[in-house]
This record gives C-alpha cells, structure tokens and sequence, in this order.
DNA sequence: TACTAAAACTAATACCATTAGTTTTTGGAG
DNA sequence: CTCCAAAAACTAATGGTATTAGTTTTAGTA
C-alpha cells in the first residue's frame, strides 16, 4: 500500500515526540532530537513532516485528544453541574501535573487556526459546557464562564509551572478554594 | 566613575530589549537582534551580561515594575473591595494587550526563584491581596483567592494569546462576566 | 529481474549562543 | 601632557539549531 521501502512514518515520528516531550519538555522536540532517537539523520525527516511546527502540531492535536479522553474518563459518572466541576477541575490538574510535557504541548500549537485543532479544542469545550450549563446564567454567559473556568485552570497550571506561587501554601488546596469560588459565583444569581 | 572607555551598559541594553520585546514579542529578544539594533557584535554584550538568561532576567524583572506601576495606578482612588477587584482586572488585561510583549517578557522570567523577580512579583500580589482582603474568607483562603484571581487573569490573557477563544464572543465580556462571577464567589460564605 | 518511488543519505546554508583571545579606547595617575 | 590599565569593543572559532538541494539506497511491483 505504500510502496517502495517502508520504513519510519509519520506515526512513529509523532510516537517518538509524546516520548520526548514526557521525558525533556517542548524546549527538548526538535528535529535534531528527533532524529537522534529515531537513529536517522534529520533531514529525513522531511520525507514525512513540511517541518519543525507541522511536527509539533500534529504532537498538539496527539495531546489535545489525550487530554480529552482524561476529562471525559473523570467525568463519566454522571454528576450534577457542581459535582462535575470539581470532577473537571481535579482531572484538568491531574493531567497537567502527571503529564507537564503533553500539557504544554497541547497549550502551545504552533497554529491554533487549524481545523483539526479548532475540533479538538471544541470537544474540550463542549466537555465543560455541559458541567456548566447547570447554572442559572444564560447561554452566552455560559459560554464567557466556560472560558473562565478554562482559564483558572490554566493559569492556576501555567503560574506554578513558571514558579509564580511563592508562598508556601498547598496547591491543591488552592485548585479546591478557587473552585468553591467558581461554583458560587456561578449559582448566585 | 566607570573609568576607561564607556560605551553601551547594562541599563541601555535592557531598554533596547524592552523596546525588541514590545515590537516582536520575547522570540525577538536575542543576542544577535540586540547586538544588530545597537550597532555592536553580540560578543561584546557579555561584557554587561552573563549571557541571554541574565538579560531575560533584567528585561523580566524591568517588565514586572512596569506592570505594577499600572496596576497600582488604576487601584489608587480608594475603592471598596468588589470595585477594586474589578478596577484590577481591568487594568491587568488592558496591560496585557497593550504590552503583550512585556507582558510575556514579566510571566517567562528564566529563574523564577531569583530574588529581585520575587520580590517584585510579592508587590504585585500584595497590590491584589488588598483587594481582596475585604471579602469574609480567612486569611489562608484569601491567599488562596489571591492565586486564583491571578490565575483567572493570565489565563484569560494566556489563553486567548494562544487562540483557545474560537467562538465568536467578546474578550471584554468574557473578563467582565467572570470577574463578577469570582466576585459573587469570594462574598457568598 | 528490473524499474520506480519512497525514504534514507551527504553536503551546504543560515541562523543562533557562547568562549577565547586580541585590539581599541579613554579617564585618571603621575 | 603623556602614558597606562581596565573596560569595552573586536575577530575567529565552536557547536547547536532548522532547512534545502541533490544523491544514493532499497524494496515492492510490474
């Protein structure tokens, strides 16, 4: 079906990318790394991949779909909107905190105007959107609260990854305070 | 003071990063650009500088007193708590959009644990803590707040920078509704 | 068995940061 | 006023990165 000499392909590529970007980070996906653990030399590379950021968007789409089985997973038992929230907000840390290379390769896609992501991204959304379309607010501020809550969740991740939270105060307990908050609000017409 | 030969120092690097970051963003800031737009070879930058990291880590901790002259600008006219906490996510969006540059610049700080960029970051918190400190929550829950409204804020500037807002929906409405959202939170006990 | 196309390769270019070693310059000491 | 030492510039080189062009290898199919 592919022809003449088979050999690496755009899947094992990608594979041999979740793998280093577990083990070293984003800063560590290169072409030179790549190749390197694949025993090529990197221009052979090209053969499968335009280049660095096509690599790391099909790495992007890899982990947005990762992550998404994870929420769906955590959020399976059917809960009621406020359950669900706490579900959401404890698995989307225990994600970004069991797997920080993936995580930060799904936030960071080279080109978030691609389609595959765009879906991606919304089947993500619409995971939230329905622990949230509980609450007493109309669509559209249904909508502004699931960018909030996306957005707590990743600041609250992105800030401790970059050493922002100084004080020595559990981060956790700081994930379930600011959920309280969240689910309050939300239900407080 | 300085004896032989003053040419280019510490200070005027920096402000020639600022002025790199701000056109194109923190990609920009590179020995090679900053040795280009000072008209010198980047080898003589190491005598002001360590190296990148170092100059990122001035142009991080430049770029944080700047942010927080902002805010502290737009808390100045006393305000009760609820307004203070808006008048704060205000400032800090608006901050983000305008320098979004510098804002990257002060959030990727290289060395998180450094002093100068800590104590610089405790300004900022204390100038959200003050806000906050009005609601009924203790004192560890309102630290707690404190990182969850930042958390709110970089994420909602983190996550539209990176095209995670794909439906077609006011950025403004979005921070407007969910601090009114955290608001409500942080006062219903 | 031979051809063809995919996938590997080598070689080269053009960036980048950084180090070592050399030259230039200039304020202040004499 | 001269000279000298130290700061700050320089050149040259190393090694890392991505990428392109052109060549060789190889294996399935005709």
């Amino acid at each position: 079906m592919m022809s003449p000499r088979t050999g690496i392909n755009q899947e094992i590529i990608i594979n041999k990318a979740v793998e280093i970007a577990e083990k070293g980070g984003m800063e560590a996906v290169t072409m030179a790394t790549l190749a390197r653990e694949l025993s090529i030399k990197s221009p052979s590379l090209y053969n499968h991949f335009k280049g660095l950021k096509e690599v790391k968007l099909a790495l992007a789409l890899k982990a947005l779909n990762l992550f998404y089985q994870y929420l769906k997973k955590a959020t399976l038992n059917q809960k009621d909107g406020s359950e669900a929230i706490r579900a959401i907000g404890k698995a989307y840390i225990e994600f970004a905190n069991q797997h920080p290379g993936l995580y930060e390769a799904l936030i960071s896609s080279p080109d978030p105007s691609s389609n595959t992501i765009q879906i991606a991204e919304e089947a993500i959304v619409d995971l939230i959107m329905e622990a949230i379309s509980v609450s007493p607010l109309n669509e559209k501020e249904q909508i502004h609260a699931v960018r909030g809550l996306r957005s707590l969740l990743h600041g609250l991740v992105d800030l401790k990854r970059k050493g922002g939270f100084n004080l020595p105060l559990d981060f956790e307990e700081s994930l379930e305070v600011n959920l309280e908050i969240f689910i309050k609000g939300l239900n407080e017409k």
